[in-house]
DNA sequence: TGTACATCAGTGAACGCGCGTTCACTGATGTAC
DNA sequence: TGTACATCAGTGAACGCGCGTTCACTGATGTAC
């Protein structure tokens, strides 16, 4: 890996510049190389056109630097399913159009997906600082997404929008993860059908859990 | 980590002995230091009681030997799931069943089922030899016991078993990876329940698309 | 406008560490005579 | 039954490597006078 041209000296209250610039060469690296562990500090620095120590200007160790990336992707995720669901009126064709973003986001951003989902929980991490903090906010989309069906009659009156959500997000998780993790499973040549059914499948299967427990209370009707 | 007492020399023929102990040794390690990096070739050895370089004479290098690893526990998976199944009449019962001894052995083997499902393909491996082999061979099960459904018409007839057995799977292997990835994530409390759900969701969905099927092609009835 | 000085972003060299793997060897085990 | 010898499972020491991190430092930048 041969280093870039040195960089000039960043001015006096810019040194924001600098940690910009070590996130981006930090994520690009991750898609790059497709491997946490090939990204070291050391690759990092180099890229951004840096010496090593230089990093630890701006990040307490590599594992804040990685949280930090972490949070960026979360954040990026959530967006993907707000666009994809934004101004779609049904709140089920909003929900599955918000599980498809999902799958795609994963399958286009491989290693980032494995850094969010797939990474093993940092030890001393009691609250994943920034990262958790994403994560509530993107699942709390999903809450709400989940809601306007309850709320449209789509899925049952009684039902916990928190429970179905984990359901839906099980489903697109687990779909997306198995994709990632065992690209040389004999998958069907076209992924996205599979994505496809396994949403649609979890929804269906949310859907008639509603009617049978509303069959069940009014049993006349 | 201290050494153990010395082992005695193995007998002529009976290397195959040292080979057991090894692999032993190294899926405890998994087990107990709860993490795959922490397994190192030095800690297997010491575990045994053998010095480093023994275990080059069983194993050509350290990926063999976890790719071997891998390969029991996929094989103890599978059978978990077949004992779970074994002997309950209903298809759609036996295949519950199924999902629900997935996710439990998933859960309470979590470092397995990391290096199982989690883990970044090895690189070189284009079939994970013994991996791939036992993975077809518990996927083919699951298949199986989707046709059961299918020909005792809980299913739809029409269907792709392989395509709903990886619904299936997806929705297992779902809920399980996020609740071992996820650990400080704000679960519900009876982490068994929302695996129930996520398992019954999916079943109800993959029931219901076959009689919304059988109602389009049978219009009147 | 010019000069002395404080600041602090970034440097260069080195640290200790644990890792996977190699290699020449030892010495108990089994066998041939 | 006894002895010389071949085998080969396991040893001890060392290899080179890349890693995260530290530390005393340099020198361009901005400021006070």
């Amino acid at each position: 890996m041969t280093a870039q041209a040195r960089r000039h000296r960043a001015r006096r209250g810019s040194g924001d510049l600098l940690r910009a610039e070590i996130l981006t060469a930090a994520e690009e690296l991750l898609v790059k190389t497709g491997s946490e562990e090939l990204v070291s500090v050391r690759a990092i620095a180099d890229r951004v056109g840096v010496t090593t120590p230089s990093i630890y200007l701006h990040f307490a160790d590599k594992q804040t630097l990685l949280d930090t990336v972490c949070g960026q992707v979360f954040a990026q995720l959530d967006e993907r399913m707000e666009q994809a669901s934004r101004g779609v009126a049904p709140p089920f064709e909003a929900l599955r159009r918000r599980g498809m973003a999902y799958v795609e986001f994963g399958l286009a951003n491989a290693e980032h997906y494995r850094i969010l989902l797939l990474r093993r929980p940092v030890e001393g991490a009691d609250a994943d600082s920034t990262d958790a903090s994403v994560a509530a906010s993107a699942f709390g989309h999903l809450v709400d997404a989940v809601q306007a069906c309850i709320d449209a009659g789509t899925f049952g009156a009684d039902e916990d929008p928190r429970a179905l959500a984990l359901v839906l997000w099980a489903a697109v998780h687990g779909i997306t993860a198995l994709l990632i993790a065992k690209p040389h499973f004999p998958w069907p040549a076209d992924r996205e059908a599979i994505a496809d059914l396994v949403v649609r499948t979890a929804g269906l299967g949310l859907v008639m859990r509603g009617q049978l427990a509303s069959m069940q209370s009014t049993p006349g009707a």
